[in-house]
DNA sequence: TGTATTCCTAGTAATCCGATGGTATAATGC
DNA sequence: GCATTATACCATCGGATTACTAGGAATACA
């Protein structure tokens, strides 16, 4: 019931690009050496984020990562599913129809799904803004206590 | 993201063992055929279990296994801590204080943290009756609605 | 004594983590 | 314009962990 690397570094990435795209596109070594993952590793990571739309590459040299959209509209849920496929805790529940055998006698189904409605409500509500202010989701304020 | 075979089967488990224990000490090869999980990966299993204290084992011809409290006693959040060791979804947080060395900058921390509690309210509120009823928890009531 | 069970220790197959080497692309210096 | 350089992009590989399997010892009932 870990979280992978993947989606640590995801998230951190994320932050990290976050806070200093303001000066143009943002390398991923600069972000290796700040965030002290390798470049390697993170390509892998940041590989996803790019084809799910999250963020966006520019080619080359003086290249790098740029955001998509405002951090408020980024929440850490999407980020952690783009590298880390859904959050169910369990992966029978990935289809739906259940294809488990089991499914109708299974007396565990409802539990795991109950799970995975907390964990949804949960990071569904964090932004990447939240995540930056370090405070918590704030529910439209745009101070941090 | 996932709970590993070993707390899936432990919950399963702890459910066979609950409905079937009136009749004496039940086998590891009665619910291995019941659940459709091999006598061999159970026994790893419920050793820890049994370590724990979850259950109690009778040795040699006619043995088995006992729950050692009433169902309502059991939450699910115990059972399966027994068997994946902390429900922390980060390794980092394991450990009090935080040997990470990047725990003072770390901007994720405290949304992790917050993950972790949600689970906790969670699964520390299923208990093994509420498993069995197959009806979520039920605060007090003895009923399935 | 035989048999059914728990208990203990390895071993194996598959998956995941993270590193490596190389290719494609594009800005920059000359 | 051309070479250089910095970057994203792509495929693969070894090591570590996870999910099982296997063999056998200890225990206790019939």
């Amino acid at each position: 019931m870990k979280v992978s690397t993947k989606g640590r570094y995801a998230l951190r990435f994320m932050i990290d690009l976050a806070e200093h795209q303001g000066e143009g596109a943002v390398t991923l070594k600069e972000v290796s050496a700040r965030q002290d993952v390798s470049v390697k590793y993170l390509e892998q990571i940041v590989t996803q984020l790019n084809r799910a739309g999250l963020i966006r590459s520019v080619r080359g040299n003086q290249g790098g990562y740029l955001l998509t959209k405002p951090v408020r509209q980024y929440t850490a849920g999407e980020i952690l599913e783009c590298v880390e496929g859904t959050l169910y805790p369990v992966a029978c529940m990935e289809q739906s129809p259940n294809v488990c055998g089991r499914a109708q006698i299974c007396k565990t189904i409802r539990f795991w799904n109950g799970l995975y409605e907390a964990i949804q409500e949960y990071v569904n509500k964090y932004t990447l803004e939240d995540l930056i202010q370090d405070c918590g989701p704030q529910d439209g304020s745009d101070y941090c206590i």
